[in-house]
DNA sequence: GGGAAACATGGTCATTTGACCACAATTTCA
DNA sequence: TGAAATTGTGGTCAAATGACCATGTTTCCC
């Protein structure tokens, strides 16, 4: 269960044993079922949350009640509304499974122990923030820039394997057109 | 001279006058002239930067020579390339000022030596990490979700001041929109 | 296993947007 | 101050995109 994160968390820094136990000891295992919630507009975002398996998706609804997917995290990334997070104030912002997952979650006291204890962990997290914002520039940058067809290539070649496994609604939603396009896009490609 | 920069630092935490002279007293003033760079592409982000007085634009250049503005920076904000700086790799932003403006200069070293230093600089300077995140998402939301003309009202509804001192076909380049476009918008909203 | 939901694709059409051009007004700075 | 550059606006046209609808297929999960 538990070993994959294990895994990843000692392929960024060498953790002793007990300390590796001690992160384990406090998060909570859960299991979503496809589209289940993790958290919903309106709601404090309590926990951090690290997916062991399957696929989430963070995303926006706003007034016509369309979706706006802002992220996918897939297997071995964290996920969480930050601002509503730091702040414990209502999210903006809903996380749900694409598909079905297994994640693994932190309350808030119990992570800020954890940073606080373990200097590595603190520096992997520190890390992760640094990471957060280098791609939210490239994010934006090609929201600028980038053509329909220029998006959805680099979506696939910077995301290996996560095409293929989400609905095509759904990449739309994350580029920023229409399902339409994205089909127009795809039947191009495939005729070349 | 400094003394703005002292007010805003002070505005954000009480900083003692021993703590405020010791940050003054490493940071190298300059004045950039109308389009002076601060930072080009390729180059390596080496200093925080503080804006006193003016606007800095920060922005990329795509395949086709066209300029994409990422942020403005108007009085009293912080900018600079962040992974650029962090890893002190070449940069693949530039920065510019809009306007004639004053800014302030922090070497890496020296700007790592104070956050050591002061506890409280560390702890505005997270402070503003955070935000830089809250903000970013409120951004590529937005280039996800509204159309060219509520991009343009929130631009014109969230930075007071700063839409009347920029030509217009920044303020496109910022919104990911023409300048077509954005004539467009401004001259329906005149006839209204 | 089978009914229901979700999904991918395509057609048509109206709308939006951008590209290109010209021109007048304003601003810059040498 | 005065010439040159920048800026804001508008016209026209073609292309890209989205909205709406229908259909066949796949997937889900009870």
């Amino acid at each position: 269960m538990l070993t994959s994160f294990q895994t990843y968390l000692q392929s960024h820094a060498s953790f002793t044993d007990s300390e590796l136990e001690d992160i384990c000891a406090t998060a909570i295992q859960r299991t979503l079922q496809r589209n289940e919630s993790l958290l919903q507009e309106g709601q404090v975002c309590r926990h951090k949350i690290f997916v062991i398996k399957g696929i989430l998706r963070n995303f926006a609804t706003v007034a016509d009640g369309s979706e706006h997917i802002l992220q996918f995290s897939p297997e071995n990334t964290w996920t969480l509304d930050v601002e509503s997070y730091d702040k414990q104030t209502p999210s903006q912002f809903n996380i749900a499974a694409v598909e079905r997952s297994e994640v693994l979650l932190w309350a808030k006291t119990d992570f800020e122990r954890l940073l606080a204890e373990i200097p590595k962990l603190k520096t992997l997290s520190q890390e992760l923030i640094s990471r957060n914002i280098y791609s939210s520039r490239q994010r934006i940058l090609s929201t600028l820039s980038a053509t329909p067809e220029e998006k959805y290539e680099e979506f696939v070649n910077t995301q290996p394997g996560l095409p293929a496994r989400l609905p095509l609604h759904m990449i739309a939603s994350y580029l920023g057109i229409s399902l339409k396009t994205l089909t127009r896009i795809r039947h191009a490609q495939s005729h070349r």
